[in-house]
DNA sequence: CAAATATTTCATTTATTATTGAAATATAAT
DNA sequence: ATTATATTTCAATAATAAATGAAATATTTG
């Protein structure tokens, strides 16, 4: 039986803290803040378990939790020799980090827009032309926005790589 | 008694989907997207009953969601000769929405970060020397991307504003 | 200044999202 | 192949956030 600090340090739970508040700034559940912090601020990689036990999480959200932040390479598993447990360690790279997040997370959501705008402009014959050009000037603009943003984005994209 | 459309029509519907998915992007309700979206939409400048109305919420969501939606300055009110009631209209320059946004809802986030890692340094001194080169390090990256994070976001706040 | 109307606030309810933990699955050791 | 260990999945529960609506407040009109 292996004697392991099971309770966070101080230094430990401020850390956590700062990225807790950090994930939850961008939408994501606290636990992913919690499994990420304890990761990036420790020396050696993690087992699944010692995070459950730090943490004091459950095994589902310690899964759950790892699987999301490697669907964005946030974190990575290390294989330890002679050990059949998976160890994890954070990516401490930003611009990994980010790039990861805008590609899983933001993306996606750009792709469907365009098409739903195209189909929505076909709607517009059935007006009398007062209300129709009205409505034209609006979804041009929108059209114009979603154009924007997409390119903000990749733009964003460019500057964290460099 | 005055005849009004009480229904959303389907142009108006599929807008404020759109809508709905955007500000659900970014984390906010479902309603702030329902009655901006609406806005955006209408031809004309709407009072909170109309919103109401339309949309099927109730008083107290369209008030504080028209609140909200005013802080950021995505709504504006237009005062309607010989009506005590107050009109409503939506912001539709984007980069007025999103400075607005940054400005509210992004920016406040960032002020605190920078003293709370400041705090945790002076921790420091407790470890031994090998410990401690670590977290001094890790915290160090941390300040970097704080500084980082909150560069890109003043560059994306000129980008949009030209 | 009283009555009518409009708006905000906030405690309660409802809906949504995250977390749990037990069962199923996968992987490794004997 | 059997047992032991590690991991994933997912239905149930708990925690959180949003929406409601009635009461309080503010504003306008006669």
């Amino acid at each position: 039986m292996q004697i392991e600090t099971e309770s966070l340090t101080q230094l430990e739970a401020e850390v956590i803290d700062i990225f807790v508040r950090g994930v939850q700034l961008i939408g994501l559940p606290k636990s992913i803040g919690e499994i990420y912090g304890l990761l990036y601020i420790s020396p050696v990689p993690l087992s699944m378990n010692q995070i459950m036990t730090k943490l004091n999480i459950s095994l589902g959200s310690a899964s759950q939790g790892l699987k999301q932040l490697r669907s964005f390479r946030a974190v990575k598993i290390v294989y330890q020799a002679g050990d059949r447990k998976d160890y994890f360690t954070a990516e401490t790279e930003f611009r990994k980090l980010t790039v990861g997040f805008f590609r899983e997370e933001v993306f996606p959501h750009f792709e469907s827009a365009a098409e739903r705008l195209q189909s929505i402009q076909t709607q517009l014959d059935e007006f009398p032309s007062e209300e129709r050009e009205h409505y034209q000037s609006r979804l041009k603009k929108l059209e114009g926005w979603q154009k924007n943003s997409h390119g903000l984005v990749e733009k964003i994209i460019k500057f964290i790589k460099f």
